[in-house]
DNA sequence: TTACTTTTTGTAACAGTGTTAACTAATATG
DNA sequence: CATATTAGTTAACACTGTTACAAAAAGTAA
């Protein structure tokens, strides 16, 4: 009675090609040229084949924000587990994360850009264990240094992501030279002196 | 011979009615709200007015972020004018900021968004003078204290405006509590914090 | 195989978008 | 007054996300 198994595989095996296309199509013209339609011609479907499959354009973006959490996750844990020392894995880890963001440039852009959905975004840095649980052990130390106690943790947590995404973003907007080299020094002393900021 | 000056100034009031119109809309129902149709309506001319006065829809966001980095910067400035030390000052700065953002967010998503149209948005910052004026002095104390002296203004300058900038995006991104006071200590060890790294 | 049911897929439309070509109405100039 | 210029409108093109409804295909039972 394999029947049913078949059209389950077909089904996931479509909704797999509406995502590939779509992500093709960000790919190779960016988001703004992501549409339904064009998705449709794509898999060579009808339209409503793809709102059987996802109930809106907002959900096929959520899904690859999804993936985008995903895969940005994968990196910051590798990139952790490489190193020993907590300076070392915070450094590994803010290069890997600026790595990602303009390897990726369309995943970090739908992910943190002030725009689309960015609902439960922060949830999802939230379930970014490795991150955390990196940066906290290491903060500890740094909390007797602070005005405000009772907020060092969330401060020196938003900080560190606050450089990083700020150093991303306004690098970001200017587009040119994403990969200049005088940038990933830049980076290198902005994470470098938030760690000895930290000692 | 006024003749010629009363339709300029005609000119310039429709133009006005239509910025007008169009911060209406956003103000009242967001930047998906805005388009050339209900701007039309609103001024109760027909659509290719609106064409006569603005090239594309981008020519009027284009607009409405040049204001809101006029805005911004004169908050900047006049948060600077109000302190004498460069300490004092910088942290006013950033609390300038950081109210702009939150008391402007449609201006502020519009400027710094990774998403609308930000071509040429790191000029406009590169024009706020009084940003890197008051930034770049305090900074060359702090050169010698760099692992790349050559990249320290460029680095400290991107620092502090990333701190700010990535403090405000979160902030925003998780969008419940943009007033939470516990946000404003956040703030306050932040650029607190990056004064004492730099002395 | 035939009849019926369910699931899958397609057609066609609605309401909206940015944009522009072509036309008309109003105005200023000779 | 006729003429040239400007101001403004109508109507369309080519898109967008989304959905109601019909048709076709596939599975099930007699």
């Amino acid at each position: 009675m394999g029947i049913l198994e078949r059209k389950i595989r077909h089904r996931q095996e479509v909704r797999d090609r509406i995502l590939q296309a779509a992500w093709q199509l960000v790919e190779l013209e960016g988001w703004s040229a992501l549409s339904i339609r064009r998705i449709a011609d794509a898999i060579e479907y009808s339209i409503p084949v793809i709102y059987s499959h996802f109930e809106n354009k907002d959900a096929i973006l959520l899904e690859f924000s999804r993936e985008g959490f995903r895969r940005l996750a994968q990196h910051l844990q590798t990139a952790r587990d490489e190193q020993d020392n907590p300076g070392q894995q915070l450094m590994a880890m803010a290069q890997a994360y600026w790595n990602f963001a303009f390897d990726n440039q369309e995943f970090y852009q739908l992910m943190f850009g002030l725009g689309i959905p960015a609902c439960d975004t922060v949830k999802k840095v939230a379930e970014m264990k490795q991150f955390s649980d990196v940066i906290f052990p290491v903060l500890q130390q740094a909390i007797a240094t602070s005005s405000h106690p009772e907020t060092s943790h969330l401060l020196k947590f938003h900080t560190f992501w606050s450089i990083l995404h700020g150093l991303v973003s306004i690098q970001m907007i200017g587009k040119d030279n994403a990969t200049d080299p005088i940038q990933q020094l830049v980076l290198e002393d902005a994470i470098g002196g938030f760690i000895k900021a930290l000692a």
